[in-house]
RNA sequence: GCGGGCGUGGCGAAAUUGGCAGACGCGUAAGAUUUAGGAUCUUAUGUUUAUACGUGCAGGUUCAAGUCCUGUCGCCCGUACCA
């Protein structure tokens, strides 16, 4: 058959829509598969390879499981509200509404083209009206259970998107979307309560199989440890200093606290304060710095002693001084520190800078070269002298902390609240009303979806406020509880929230009285297997765990984790082993590989070119190989014969059933292609296959190249669809060969290769090993020491 | 600093519990075919003269190490003064 792939793919895509051959059924007597890919941020430049490639893994493993018998939703969509369509709106004046659909339409005719055997009519647009009513609703109820919270603080700010960002979105000072230095600012933000989960989300890890290294970020960015607040009184004062450690065994050796330039009891105490300029001259100083100056000169230690304050060692009764100093963080404990300076870098050079006693508790070290952060002997710490185990002399100190009424035990997570407001047109208008009598007051749920108001103006205020705050009709509004003049919110939400529940709206898109039915929710969730990218680990998936567990709080979920699984592939990078970028002009178009080459080959180069989890520098001449590949396959029809094949033959289409089955289930595409490729060798070697042989290669081959697989399976008066045809099954006896090659080492060298029955008795095998023509002459005039033979493997004698 | 991962031909990479290192593909070379180019097919292809040597480097365990252990160098990703 001649490969005629520009025939061949748009027929075949044609026909799967008209069949609706991927329609996942809502009322099923088959088990049911939920595979998820990341929906696509739809931008102007399209898309690139590295989609092609994030889909086509379980692209692959929801065909399989088609072909397997399962009843598989495998749907796309499109989280559409954000920065950069808003940014382009500002540039052009033409509306985001407009560019969204736009870019979609271009999003979806390059994924029909690739051929993805998505549910297309379960797509789902996180900017429409239906879509984000219940995005809406989720965090209205979030409001009603006290999740939802404002607060006045310095938030991350990026004066060149003139938005708030969350800490997630400003990592290293820098702003995620334009990647300008981040500023810090005063503003009264809208957070959600996401710590009130923090436990919880690290113990539903538990629950689930994800790759170990995504499990990993996840902990390390809840960032649980276990410690102890404390707390220090203030000499002459009624109140003390709170602190948090996670070492309070080291209290002894306390000479001094810290506290953040922005404590609060700065002010409280300002008139006992003796050097308030010194102070306040600091104070402005580090208000000024950014975060990322903040964090990167840090290692230079700054700061300045309170003079007028001091504290009390609680334990040892000696008076302490107080300093300010940046290295402390308001944002983390209590924004107090104890310092121990003989067994904390940081205080160590905090209290060579100053002069600043360093006394041991612990022995080990040599305090007078450097801090000493390692285990040893507690001395110069009263009661916990000569303990040597560090959780012993915790414990010891939190009893007595705890009996004397000092302080007690305490867990602090890295994670904060999520910080969940924008100013900005292009999101999810905040549902909430503000009155001057009620206060807060939540849009009435059934006035939802609060739709965004038509505006051609979508420069964000100079003070930074949302666009929408100029639009006079959509801010005056009457307060749903009183009745009186009242002003609506003008914020939106973050990019986040549309993403962190659209794996539910699938299961039921088109639903008007509820986010999903809840029969149709037990039937499909969770979802089996989610793949992505691993920027996504930590922040989306995170943030929707959390959400989920809310909604399953709530009941409107009936399971406590979303995703049951979750792998991720690594990037493609361009042809000069860079990231793909527009700037650097090396982004490869799906669809001129399509046009070029196909989109089976586009769909099986991506699997083949590496270790799917890793990332891969993009290489034309590579996928040729791919080429080749197909276009013999497309060539087989010839070599069908009934009488055909060889009994080696059908022993390597077991083999290769096997390891293709089993390679799928493990993201090992390339070695699975590799398989089919060697098998295709062996079959041109013979000269000859079954036609039971041809129709197990071409239901094989089926999910990486659906459309050739198609063709040939017609042509090979297959019934129905290849895509729905069963997937072959291979026979364990039938994956071996009769005889078997076997390695014969001397000495741990390799010397020759015997054929052997298999499973050859130990005792035989070595004694044909020993009588090969090309072993026997070395072992003349030898002494034989030891005999080993590996059934199946390999025979070593170790001689003198 | 901390957490995770990686280091194998000219290139992308393979390699169950330790058991023939380099599968598969690219590239390269020679030949066939072709008016020519391209495409296709066949053969060869880790280094080396047989012997020997080869998985970042140095040791170790073992009959046997890419795989296990100790030390060390380098790279990538994430995070970062987290008390």
């Amino acid at each position: 058959m001649k490969y005629d792939f520009r025939t061949i793919e748009p027929k075949w895509q044609e026909r799967w829509e008209r069949a609706g051959a991927f329609r996942a059924e809502d009322h099923s007597s088959k088990p049911k598969y939920y595979t998820l890919v990341e929906f696509p941020y739809p931008s102007g430049a399209g898309m690139h390879v590295g989609h092609i490639k994030a889909y086509s893994g379980l692209e692959v493993v929801s065909r399989k499981r088609r072909m397997q018998g399962y009843n598989v939703l495998f749907p796309i969509g499109f989280d559409a509200f954000g920065l950069p369509t808003e940014n382009y709106a500002i540039k052009t004046g033409i509306h985001p509404r407009e560019v969204t659909d736009r870019n979609i339409k271009k999003f979806t005719s390059q994924l029909r083209r690739v051929g993805f055997s998505f549910d297309w009519s379960r797509v789902v647009d996180t900017t429409q009206e239906d879509y984000y009513r219940w995005t809406q609703w989720i965090f209205l109820k979030m409001f009603e259970k006290g999740l939802v919270f404002r607060d006045t603080a310095l938030v991350n700010y990026c004066p060149s998107c003139k938005v708030v960002l969350s800490n997630e979105d400003s990592q290293g000072g820098h702003c995620d979307i334009c990647k300008s230095e981040i500023v810090q600012k005063s503003k009264t933000v809208w957070y959600l309560r996401i710590t009130a989960y923090a436990d919880r989300l690290l113990q539903g890890l538990d629950e689930v199989d994800y790759l170990p290294n995504i499990r990993q970020q996840q902990v390390n960015w809840i960032g649980k440890s276990t410690g102890a607040y404390v707390n220090f009184p203030l000499r002459g004062c009624d109140e003390s200093l709170r602190i948090y450690t996670t070492r309070c065994d080291t209290l002894f050796g306390v000479t001094f606290m810290v506290i953040a330039p922005e404590h609060p009891i700065l002010d409280k105490y300002r008139d006992r304060i003796v050097n308030t300029a010194d102070m306040d001259a600091y104070r402005e100083e580090c208000a000024k710095k950014t975060e990322f100056e903040r964090t990167q000169l840090a290692k230079q230690k700054t700061g300045v002693r309170i003079e007028g304050l001091t504290a009390v060692n609680p334990v040892s009764g000696k008076e302490i001084p107080i300093y300010i100093s940046d290295y402390v963080m308001m944002g983390y404990g209590t924004g107090a520190i104890m310092a121990v300076p003989a067994h904390d870098e940081r205080d160590y050079a905090f209290a060579k800078k100053f002069g600043i006693d360093i006394l041991e508790v612990i022995k080990g070290g040599d305090i007078s070269k450097e801090a000493y952060t390692g285990d040893g002997e507690m001395v110069n710490s009263g009661f916990l002298n000569g303990l040597t185990n560090k959780k012993d002399s915790i414990a010891r100190m939190l009893a007595y902390l705890e009996e004397k009424g000092i302080g007690e035990a305490g867990v602090q997570y890295k994670m904060k609240d999520w910080a969940f407001n924008r100013q900005r047109y292009w999101g999810e208008p905040i549902p909430i009303v503000h009155c001057p009598h009620c206060g807060m007051v939540p849009v009435p749920y059934e006035e939802l979806p609060l739709r965004l108001p038509q505006i051609s103006n979508f420069e964000p205020g100079e003070g930074g406020e949302s666009p929408l705050a100029k639009i006079e009709s959509f801010v005056h509004c009457k307060c749903p509880r009183c009745g009186g003049d009242a002003r609506r919110e003008t914020d939106t939400m973050p990019q986040w929230a549309g993403s962190s529940w659209y794996y539910l709206r699938y299961v039921d898109p088109h639903n008007t009285a509820c986010l999903a039915d809840p029969e149709k929710l037990k039937y499909w969730m969770p979802v089996d297997w989610y793949n992505g990218g691993m920027e996504h680990v930590t922040r989306h998936m995170i943030y929707s765990r959390f959400w989920h567990k809310f909604l399953y709080d709530i009941g409107a979920v009936p399971c406590a984790e979303p995703y049951a699984k979750r792998t991720a592939q690594g990037l493609i990078l361009g042809p000069d082993g860079e990231k793909m970028s527009k700037s650097k002009g090396n982004v490869v178009d799906p669809n001129d590989v399509v046009d070029e080459y196909g989109a089976d080959v586009l769909r099986t180069y991506v699997l083949f070119m590496g270790d799917y989890a890793s990332a891969a520098p993009w290489n034309e001449s590579s996928m040729k190989g791919c080429k080749r590949f197909l276009e013999r396959v497309a060539d087989l029809w010839e070599l069908v014969r009934p009488d055909g094949g060889s009994p080696k033959l059908e022993t390597a289409f077991h083999k290769t059933v096997k390891k293709v089955s089993l390679d799928i289930e493990e993201l090992k595409f390339n070695t699975a292609i590799a398989a089919m490729m060697t098998l295709l060798n062996e079959i041109c070697e013979v000269g000859s296959l079954t036609p039971e042989q041809f129709s197990v290669l071409v239901r094989l081959l089926c999910p990486f190249a659906p459309h050739l697989c198609e063709e040939l399976w017609e042509t090979a008066g297959g019934e129905g669809l290849c895509s729905l045809a069963p997937w072959p099954e291979w026979d364990e006896s039938k994956t071996v060969d009769s005889t078997v090659e076997v390695a014969v080492q001397i000495n741990g060298k390799l010397r020759a290769t015997v054929e052997l029955p298999l499973n050859c008795a130990r005792e035989e095998a070595i004694a044909l090993a020993k009588a090969d023509a090309r072993i026997a002459p070395q072992l003349q005039g030898k002494t034989i020491v030891k005999e080993i033979s590996v059934p199946n493997k390999i025979v070593n004698l170790v001689v003198r």
